[in-house]
RNA sequence: UCCUCGAUAGCUCAGCGGUAGAGCAACCGGCUGUUAACCGGUGGGUCGCAGGUUCGAAUCCUGCUCGGGGAGCCA
């Protein structure tokens, strides 16, 4: 007999199949039970009926536990009954091991709760949903980078010194010397498109951070495309293709999974390139038109950004920050150099910035100057000049949140759930 | 680091000066179509920790610990 995912089961109707998998839920009504079996593919109702099944089997049905782990063969029918479509009549059932008192029930539980139990957490289903999502997102972004030129290569882990200098870093000792855990692989890739044209990385980030928010990870994931030859505006139409690309993935493949988290589809069916620019100027002028307070200069804080973003139903760019608030290696326009090449992306309904992007600086006096401008050692970054004696050309690149943007697409309210582990102030367990 | 809210049964919570409660989970029983199934019964507590006020504190006050939400910083 064959072993069917319960993905599958619709092509089997009226066949005996094998399931293997775990009780989610039961049922019961004295001559009849209700086993909910879920195999990681998904959730399917079975029954058992007393008569039709061995009286033995019947009766170890009535004994399961939420979570153990079963065996079921039966024959699939269709029934508008079941959720899903399809149900299957018991034949048989084995049991593997009785699970012992389940912890997560099918009631409320609160959060701190839930992540100590993380490891158990993920079989829920909206927590399966989430994760899927993440799947699908990263595995559209690798997909739309290769067929457009890009290849994957990776930066490191542990390194010698801060990229951007900026936020907090874990140190750790690296043979008598100190190391940090990346923050970002930018630098690594900027190297890389000088070699390959088009690269990019994708792995963790580490950032120190005392941030406690529904929007910020200790350790997250980040993809992260660069361009040898690229301009600015270059950069802004890869991204907009890209994240365009990766929604439209999400809504082919991952559709039952996107109702089931209650996301309204019709605002990811707006998400289609281009995507509207607006200038940090403009944007400035849109708070003050709305009574905010704030000064040219100063970086967007998020209820600016919230404000700026519930304007639109696309994800914005805003372009040409200030330069003193943005990072070291940021391009400054000719004409106005207060004001750097760069564009955050900012998703919409209040998701806030998903990507970081900019043309980067190639000539090899200014990138000195504003290394000495930001108290930055020269010794560790003397690799990254070389990029500017040898060849250097005008590039551009960004990088992607992946939990933020599977939040995004998910229309889940915290990044905690986006990633099977999460890294939390103050919690590194499970 | 700052602001704010919270901590009572395994879980989610009510009780807010006078004998510790409910729903779910567990256990026992009932039920042939359940959808977080339902119905009856049983067991289950150092009310986060340490002080203080009071005849009397889960309840009021102080400190501490842990957690939620937000700010800053960022993706």
């Amino acid at each position: 007999m064959d072993s069917v995912r319960i993905a599958d089961i619709g092509g089997y109707e009226g066949q005996e199949v094998r399931i293997e998998g775990w009780l989610y839920n039961k049922r019961s009504s004295g001559k009849i039970h209700f086993l909910i079996v879920r195999d990681g593919s998904g959730f399917l109702q079975t029954v058992a009926v007393r008569g039709e099944l061995a009286a033995d089997q019947f009766d170890l049905c009535g004994g399961l536990t939420q979570e153990s782990s079963i065996v079921v063969t039966g024959r699939v029918r269709a029934d508008e009954r079941a959720m899903g479509g399809f149900e299957l009549t018991l034949t048989g059932i084995e049991l593997v091991q009785l699970a012992k008192e389940y912890p997560i029930t099918l009631k409320e539980h609160g959060v701190d709760f839930l992540l100590d139990h993380r490891h158990l957490w993920i079989r829920s289903p909206r927590q399966h949903a989430a994760l899927l999502i993440r799947d699908e997102v990263i595995a559209a972004a690798e997909e739309w980078l290769r067929t457009n030129g890009f290849i994957k290569l990776d930066s490191p882990i542990l390194t010698p010194a801060a990229c951007e200098g900026t936020t907090t870093l874990f140190e750790t000792d690296y043979f008598g010397e100190k190391a940090y855990l990346s923050q970002s692989g930018q630098l690594y890739v900027e190297a890389g498109c000088m070699a390959f044209g088009k690269v990019y990385c994708f792995g963790p980030t580490f950032r120190a951070e005392k941030s406690k928010t529904r929007r910020h990870l200790i350790e997250f994931w980040m993809i992260e495309p660069e361009m040898a030859y690229a301009t600015q505006d270059d950069n802004m139409v890869v991204q907009e293709q890209f994240v365009s690309h990766i929604v439209k993935r999400c809504l082919e493949n991952r559709h039952d999974e996107l109702v089931l988290l209650g996301r309204d589809l019709s605002k990811l069916e707006a998400v289609t390139a281009p995507f509207p620019r607006v200038s940090y100027d403009e944007a400035v002028e849109m708070l003050h038109a709305g009574g905010r307070e704030f000064e040219w200069g100063d970086d967007f804080g998020a209820p600016d950004e919230a404000v700026i973003c519930s304007r639109f139903d696309k994800p914005v760019f805003i372009t040409g920050y200030p330069t003193k608030v943005k990072a070291f290696y940021m391009q400054p326009e000719p004409d106005r150099p207060e004001v750097v090449k760069c564009a955050d992306l900012l998703a919409p309904e209040g998701y806030g910035e998903i990507i970081g992007g900019s043309e980067r600086i190639h000539d090899l006096d200014l990138l000195e100057q504003r290394m000495r401008e930001h108290d930055l050692p020269r010794a560790g970054y003397e690799w990254y000049l070389d990029l500017r004696r040898y060849g250097s050309v005008p590039h551009s690149g960004f990088g992607l949140g992946i939990e933020r943007t599977v939040a995004w697409i998910s229309g889940s309210e915290h990044v905690r759930e986006m990633i099977p582990f999460p890294r939390l102030l103050n919690r590194i367990y499970p």
